[in-house]
RNA sequence: GGUCGCGUAGCUCAGCUGGAUAGAGCAUCUGCCUUCUAAGCAGACGGUCACAGGUUCGAAUCCUGUCGCGAUCACCA
């Protein structure tokens, strides 16, 4: 392929400089020349001005003079300020097409067989209640930087770690033991997560009246709530499931597995997927021993109660436990043994990207710190995919509280307003029931994954279920409509010869905008895996989408001029298609053949 | 209180490795369907980029401080 326009003006206006003035450039600064202006790439003078010295506007003039004269591809120049602003010319564009043109999965890049992989934790839930709004952000977060990691040529692994025990999980089990009369799914017909978690709900219920009473009975709150039978009784069936204890265990087993078959469902309706699974059942005693060698190499120090500890101060951090006295792991202590695990597993990975929210940033920090201090060498390729809260106009979503946006009942929704929207339109005729709810569901998700993939994952996101989420504008839905449009020509196309190249035609300036939107996807995709973020992708899907809804309002495709541009055009249009469709790939959004 | 993150149009967000007059969508207002799908296009209105200093030829972007919001600072996970 012929080199890329960026590095060729760069390599020339250093040839320039050096012809010009006998001067060494170090670097070329180039933007994208603003529409106001004409041009295509703009040179910026101001920082030659070290070098250089001298008046900006006639130092633009002299080099503009020289690129236009020595390099084929500038066909003009004009300086406004200290910005040269070239246009390039039309073959250049031409050119690039024919070399893109017939390029699968153009922008990806192809995994390197012997490169090293890496694995993506997401999703990572409680086993006592059903997925809600903020899992859905996870889960989307996850999977889609999964796939722009694979896309910029990574291997990608990709797991959870399934919190399925602890005191949260007896608190369901014993309710569902004392007031659950032996519902189980399918005598309720309703789902496992769901079941499960109303029964933690109703743990929680029953607790605060426990507690309310011991109040009246006139004992301090704080003491109450450390001794309400209830509490008691679930902290003493966690001892009994860590004693292994037969009945304990085969309750536990049961419920988990309701959820699991509930969680599975919702995941294969969001479109998640994973390549192995994690319990800290089986995890929760790893890492001791790591904590034992590194306490033995001076990594760690303990204290007079036996505690182990790391000291962080020289970090800025504090000192933080990773074992406790009575010897029984902490978080921290896990987290290491299963990090250390999930390499022993995977041979081949070099680094690991963990999804979990920014209230752990704190956790993830001190956690890679000392993964790194003990010397592990993959251990400087840990991120953490930190993102921000799904908040309600409400506040904070709280499951105990019922105030949190169910995952199914919203997928639901959108699904429904996809509909609803669609009938209106009306658009479907000939599409059957089935093809039609098909189409519903991938409008509805394709609204929803857009809407909260669009936004800079650090940043948290009020979600307000009165105003739905946006079917136009700059949403999933537009983006997928632009698809369908581009379809609806290709099947009204069909029968033309879209093999042949297309040589010396000049372009409109809709279609070199469109070719210059092409042009960038490559480095779009580099820059969302090089930051871990989906919404890099998304604002140039819709950047390019915008475009291509300009050119389609403004130029005929199928009515073009003459059979030539007619060729062109549609090859464009079905280009753009492609890269509309991989762009959402990325994000985990199907595309419609039609809506 | 210490630490981390965020603060851009009425609302939701881009832009943040410094570059031209700060961009979109929603909402409000104007036009455009006897021509390829109007979930669209073309346009108007709307901004002391939280505030104050500093660095620079140039700051929404970098540095310092202040204010506001959030998170975190557990032998919880």
């Amino acid at each position: 392929m012929q080199m890329d326009i960026q590095d060729l003006i760069i390599t020339k206006v250093k040839e320039g400089v050096k012809h010009l003035f006998d001067a060494e450039l170090e670097a070329v600064e180039l933007q994208p020349t603003r529409k106001d202006f004409e041009g295509d790439v703009t040179v910026v003078v101001f920082p030659m001005l070290r070098v250089l010295k001298g008046n900006p506007q006639v130092i633009g003039e002299q080099i503009g003079a020289f690129l236009e004269e020595n390099v084929e591809e500038v066909t003009r120049f004009n300086v406004v300020k200290g910005f040269l602003n070239l246009v390039i010319g039309d073959r250049y564009y031409l050119e690039f097409f024919k070399a893109i043109k017939d390029q699968e999965n153009y922008g990806y890049v192809t995994p390197d067989p012997d490169g090293k992989a890496v694995l993506v934790e997401y999703s990572s839930p409680n086993t006592n209640k059903p997925l809600h709004l903020g899992h859905i952000r996870n889960n989307l977060l996850g999977y889609s930087v999964s796939e722009i990691l694979k896309a910029s040529g990574k291997k990608v692994y990709k797991t959870q770690i399934i919190n399925d025990r602890g005191i949260h999980i007896c608190k369901s089990m014993l309710a569902w033991k004392k007031f659950g009369n032996g519902e189980t799914p399918e005598s309720v017909g309703l789902k496992g997560d769901k079941l499960v978690g109303n029964y933690y709900v109703a743990f929680d219920k029953a607790y605060k009246k426990e507690i309310e009473e011991l109040v009246a009975g006139g004992m301090p709150k704080k003491e109450a709530e450390k001794k309400a039978p209830l509490l008691l009784e679930a902290q003493e069936m966690l001892r009994k499931w860590e004693a292994g204890d037969e009945e304990v265990v085969n309750l536990w087993k049961t419920m988990n597995q309701w959820v699991y078959d509930g969680f599975d469902i919702t995941y294969k309706n969001l479109g998640v997927d994973f390549d192995s699974y994690y319990y800290e059942s089986n995890t929760y005693l790893l890492g001791k021993d790591v904590v034992e060698d590194g306490l033995a190499r001076g990594v760690f120090f303990k204290k007079g109660d036996g505690s182990v500890w790391i000291d962080l101060t020289d970090e800025g951090l504090d000192e933080k436990i990773v074992l406790r006295a009575d010897g029984t792991a902490v978080y921290m202590t896990q987290d290491i043994g299963t990090a250390i695990q999930r390499v022993k597993d995977h041979p081949d990975i070099g680094g690991m990207v963990y999804t979990v929210g920014n209230e752990q940033d704190y956790h993830f920090k001190v956690l890679f710190l000392i993964l790194q201090k003990l010397g592990y060498d993959w251990a400087k390729s840990l991120y953490h995919l930190s993102y921000g809260m799904v908040d309600l106009p409400s506040g904070k979503m709280k499951s105990r509280e019922g105030t949190v946006v169910d995952a199914d009942d919203l997928i639901v929704e959108m699904t429904e307003t996809a509909e609803e929207i669609s009938k209106e339109l009306g658009k479907l005729d000939g599409y059957s029931g089935k093809e039609k709810q098909r189409l519903y569901r991938i409008i509805g998700l394709g609204a929803l994954k857009y809407y909260i993939l669009k936004v800079d994952p650090r940043k948290r996101i009020l979600f307000n279920p009165a105003e739905s989420v946006d079917f136009a504008g700059n949403t999933g839905p537009f983006i997928q409509y632009t698809y369908a449009r581009i379809r609806s020509i290709l099947r009204k196309a069909e029968g033309l010869d879209l093999t042949k190249n297309i040589e010396g035609l000049p372009l409109h300036d809709k279609e070199k905008e469109l070719l210059k939107q092409l042009e960038a996807f490559p480095e779009v995709v580099r820059n969302a895996a090089e930051n871990y973020s989906p919404a890099v992708i998304a604002n140039y899907a819709y950047d390019l989408v915008k475009a291509f809804n300009s050119f389609y309002q403004n130029v005929s495709i199928l009515g073009a001029e003459d059979e030539e541009r007619k060729k062109f055009r549609v090859q464009l249009s079905q280009k753009v298609g492609e890269v509309i469709a991989s762009s959402l790939r990325l994000l985990g959004i199907d595309v419609p053949e039609r809506m």
